[in-house]
DNA sequence: TCAAAATTTTGAATGCCATTCAAAATGCAC
DNA sequence: GTGCATTTTGAATGGCATTCAAAATTTTGA
């Protein structure tokens, strides 16, 4: 049926093999973490050796760092709905501490921010994709941001400095989340984070 | 000179190898992280095989774990001295977080707490001291924080979820400046938990 | 339509590493 | 001293990312 597909035969060329990576990627690392998704096991998902893995993405390193990029890309439509939906900015941090932080322990996309962390003074040129990833939220943070500011929702405050450390605290929850220390969850966090919101921008209530 | 070194022989028994072996691993680490930290150039170090670096811990995870233990109990006696200092507890905060936070990139004490991080979910065992290490921090703030309000210099909050969250904010700060993201510094990291504590904890200037 | 060139794919080395383990060396108790 | 327990060694073992030369396939250009 799928084009290409013909003639009964062993298929050797694959469809889109960076897409079919990632994905299988995503679901080893959601099945097995980081470190232990090999190459020989992604190759087995789809069908083809290591060696050709590593033709199309040079090294773990980088199918990883692809792959954290992959899921991140997955994020940005939320994060758009979230800047368009109109009301109260503040009313909406919450969701945005809800995208933000890993749907639970193991959330793959958030064992792969740690994995990679873990790697880039090794690896330098991890840090740049990195800091791209981060600049997206850092970003999309302060329109929104900057919508309850014009709005007037807000005492006036440093929107860049607040972010930064809003987005801080958030790795620091997101962290103990994902490897499961107890009682870190998503539902205390973004109170945390709510409440942090509320006493850094909101006007004292005078 | 050192005691028991003796006649000039191959010497067999190593003298407190815990000790030697952490003190090395911390070494190692600093060189290398602790990814790329052998067990063979541990045992290199203080002159013995691998098997017995095994021997005396087990796994590579547990010779992290307790060389990040190890490096974490140096610090105890500068956050006793911090909370025996006496003075105003805003003030010490800043002192607090520069004891937290790494002393700049790859120190190695934060290496292995992201390391560690990373390995947690694979080997659960890892999570009790991380636990451990981790209560002794909040107990000190906590501890900090109370002297304060007993002082009344803060506003009425609760201790306990502002601890949550600063440091919250400092393990994310930590991590940017342990893997050297640009522009991340623990100056600046100082600052900007220090702005927070401040907003959080002071009375509103009314 | 075909052959040469370029690309993709394979899978067998390679080398590194943590871990295991049986044997050897050493220390200790009596 | 002798026997037992502990420590130490270093040679396997097995797993892994990575390399690479050869094979298969597709594309190009006439």
């Amino acid at each position: 049926m799928a084009r290409g597909q013909a003639r009964g035969t062993v298929r050797r060329r694959l469809e889109r093999p960076r897409e079919q990576m990632l994905e299988a990627a995503m679901e080893a690392i959601a099945e097995y973490g980081p470190a232990e998704m090999t190459m020989a096991e992604l190759a087995r998902r789809v069908g083809t050796s290591g060696g050709h893995v590593l033709y199309y993405f040079g090294s773990k390193d980088q199918v990883l760092l692809e792959t954290l990029r992959w899921s991140e890309e997955k994020h940005v439509p939320g994060r758009t709905a979230l800047l368009t939906a109109g009301g109260s900015a503040m009313d909406r941090i919450p969701a945005f501490a809800g995208l933000y932080l890993p749907e639970g322990t193991a959330d793959p996309r958030w064992l792969l921010w740690v994995h990679v962390w873990g790697r880039t003074l090794a690896v330098p040129a991890l840090g740049e994709t990195q800091a791209e990833l981060d600049l997206a939220w850092h970003r999309d943070l302060v329109a929104l941001l900057e919508q309850g500011a014009r709005a007037g929702e807000f005492a006036p405050v440093d929107l860049e400095d607040f972010s930064v450390r809003l987005r801080a605290m958030l790795d620091g929850f997101s962290t103990q989340i994902v490897i499961g220390v107890p009682g870190a969850t998503r539902e205390g966090s973004i109170a945390h984070a709510t409440a942090y919101a509320r006493q850094a921008l909101l006007p004292s209530p005078a």
